[in-house]
DNA sequence: TTAAACTTTCAATAATTATTGAAAGTTTAT
DNA sequence: ATAAACTTTCAATAATTATTGAAAGTTTAA
């Protein structure tokens, strides 16, 4: 395969993982692009590149830069501005684990919460729902926590040694 | 929060979450209400609770048990068929990390894999592909293993001692 | 074998989500 | 202050995905 095919693979590729993890195709098509790229790119290139529109550009550049896995530079002398992204895949998990648990599943922890807090009226649906939805709760939460652990930067050493004690 | 309430919250709240992760709703919300009910539940129940259609309920509840987490069963003497989830909520996230990987991480750790071993022409760019794309495949490849050692039924010791030692 | 009781299929339709493109907005240089 | 060079916004449209519902299919009982 050689670089073009391989380049376009990739970014196809991302793209449907995102689409299939609920991932809008064209952001994370941006992101790929910029992850693979020598260097910085405006949006004219990305557009050009993706054969996107600039507003559809625009309004993903700005997602991936909220959730802080794309950058902004200004060149000085220059008007327009580059884009570059995350290229340390451990600080890229990081980023997309931390947002989306702040998203996603923060707040369906605290609705799991939330139902399995009711009262319970000794009723065998009541305490089923109860029973159910807290051992979810508590799946959720040991997962949310595990997780946000195991891509803390500061830990990495742990993860890395957590792997080799699990293989 | 009363019973039907709680209720309403717990599988609405599933199904979003569903959604937002590349799950369609009505898949979610079925199981859901598997989840929390107290006993096997036929089509046309499922369809009543959740005002869905018959066709809608028949595929989802197909893909359900594609999926391992939903299984028919037939009740001596009568017709209709019933349905029940696992109710066990680490077996739940077993099958659910068993097949996403199958599904939509494997092919995706295949793909990584071919495109970081086009060959190196030397250039900046294809080295920058091949360097980008094979930390991507080690990181997936690396975190597929250890949540599917995690929620490995007969490991499960392990995921509950890792969490105490991460805290 | 017929009919009743059920489930599945799938073309049509609806709902949702993504994308466009042009107008409005912003910034910088002169 | 004006214009050029850019970015953002957002209503319109397109694309995708989910859902319906009725016809076709299946199974069981008589």
């Amino acid at each position: 395969m050689e670089y073009n095919k391989a380049k376009d693979k990739f970014i196809s590729t991302w793209g449907s993982l995102g689409t299939l993890w609920g991932i809008n195709k064209a952001m994370a098509q941006i992101q790929a692009l910029l992850f693979i790229s020598t260097k910085s790119l405006t949006m004219e290139e990305i557009m050009e590149a993706l054969k996107i529109s600039r507003g559809n550009t625009s309004m993903n550049l700005r997602q991936l830069i909220d959730w802080g896995i794309v950058t902004k530079e200004l060149v000085a002398g220059e008007r327009k501005e580059y884009f570059s992204t995350e290229k340390d895949v451990q600080e890229l998990a990081r980023h997309i684990a931390k947002e989306r648990s702040r998203r996603e599943i923060k707040p369906v922890i605290k609705v799991l919460k939330e139902v399995s807090s009711i009262k319970n009226d000794g009723t065998a649906k009541t305490k089923e729902l109860i029973k159910q939805t807290k051992a979810l709760h508590d799946l959720a939460e040991s997962a949310d926590t595990i997780l946000n652990k195991m891509v803390n930067k500061e830990q990495n050493w742990l993860s890395k040694s957590l792997l080799k004690l699990l293989k």
